[in-house]
DNA sequence: CTAATTAATTGATTTGTATCAATTAATGAT
DNA sequence: ATCATTAATTGATACAAATCAATTAATTAG
């Protein structure tokens, strides 16, 4: 871990990047601008595993760059994934319970935007809407926990990776953006049954070539679709979805 | 589903329970008097099934007497019990986001206290710390639904089966308090599987007679233990416990 | 550009748990 | 108290996915 200090140019990037934050939303420029004044920017390498309970990790990170996997393991040594974390998402640790230890591991160099848990308390105290939208961040967070784990129990192999496909169809333009092993350990499967599950799916017209996801007509993904999901999909509710 | 008009006496009742909940912990009687005469009083059957929409359930809800449990389930039929919810549980599907569909299913009689979402919304915006005590419940229930998911992936059906009767040690003295089978479909398991380990744990010093819990020596459990689970036992970290 | 390393795939085998089927135990209603 | 119903247990079998092992493909470093 390294500690950045900020240049004014450096700055005015960030600044940008938090205020499209939608933890930030409906909140006075001048409100942030003092708010944001209190960021430190933490770098983290490839490769290094950060416990973070919540005495030493008390901030809000913000992740501007990079990647990285919220993990819980076992004595085993087995792992879950329970959150891949790149650009602009969210994590708060400092609203974990005492006790509760969880890792990220860095899967790239990672630079996080952090605030101190004081500082984001009085923001909370002093601004009634601040303390809207982390409400509205933690409901939302318990949800795709709940849709996670939903996914983990109920899904099989072949419908879990047929979800991430068009999961990754909805937001990132058909291809995938992490190693598939890390998407794997996300789905709570091991890469080979990863790998076959992507062979089984010629079968629905879906097709994969390396890192790019090809398929034979738009819909062929929709049948791994459910109403949550697909609330971002371009033509959810339209006469072509099936929700609609 | 039954309104149920209050008369005063159980009016007072209700208040006393409520008053109790944590997430109205530190905040001013009158401004409680208030805010609970709002209160509605909902019965559910047993049997009964209620979509759980944003729309139509936007209130926080209090179980004050009964048990129901929050499923999840497919086109298949398979159904995933996210929370059992009994006695003093709280639940606040005015937090879920659109289009998100969970079930109560009630397993018996039960009483429900509710507050709509614009009475609650109403005392976030004046009352700090309620905003804060919402906060607190959210970030806890994201917790407890990342160690649900921890449970269900990581953990063996013997560990998942030793892991609940630990809990259930370290809340409620040994027995049961619900059907085997529900406990089995929250761990992610047949009511066969949970029956059969069961019969394991008796290798471990662990006996059952229908509802009752015989331990060997009180330590049987511990081996099921990790530190966010023990915190609540009365060991935890002292000579005896495996954390101290 | 090439070698070295890591990631992904493919095949053979094992394993844990679901499913199916039947019996026994417990609970609830008359 | 007895019968009817539901819950729990036990045994036999099937099956999906993990594991183990080997190969091929894709990155990364020099």
């Amino acid at each position: 871990m390294r500690r950045m200090p900020a240049n004014k140019d450096s700055a005015n990037n960030y600044f940008d990047f938090l205020s499209n934050q939608s933890i930030f939303a409906n909140i006075s420029t001048s409100d942030l601008d003092k708010f944001f004044g209190s960021m430190q920017v933490v770098q983290y390498q490839k490769d290094e595993t950060v416990i973070l309970n919540a005495e030493e990790y008390a901030n809000l990170y913000f992740a501007y760059e990079g990647l990285f996997k919220l993990t819980q393991f076992d004595q085993r040594g087995d792992e879950l994934v329970l959150r891949i974390i790149d650009q602009n998402d969210v994590i708060s640790p400092m609203h974990f319970l005492p006790h509760y230890n969880i890792a990220a591991k860095f899967v790239r160099d990672t630079t996080l935007i952090c605030f101190s848990k004081n500082k984001v308390n009085d923001l909370i105290a002093k601004n009634h809407q601040f303390s809207m939208n982390v409400i509205q961040l933690l409901a939302k967070s318990t949800q795709e926990f709940m849709q996670f784990s939903e996914m983990l129990q109920l899904k099989t192999t072949r419908e879990k990776v047929g979800w991430y496909l068009l999961r990754t169809k909805i937001n990132n333009n058909l291809e995938f953006a992490h190693p598939k092993r890390l998407i794997a350990a996300y789905l709570g499967m091991t890469p080979e049954s990863f790998s076959r599950a992507l062979t089984d799916l010629k079968n629905d017209g879906i097709f994969i070539n390396n890192k790019e996801i090809q398929l034979e007509s738009d819909d062929k993904l929709c049948q791994y679709c459910d109403k949550t999901t697909g609330v971002d999909c371009d033509l959810f509710q339209t006469q072509q979805c099936a929700h609609h």
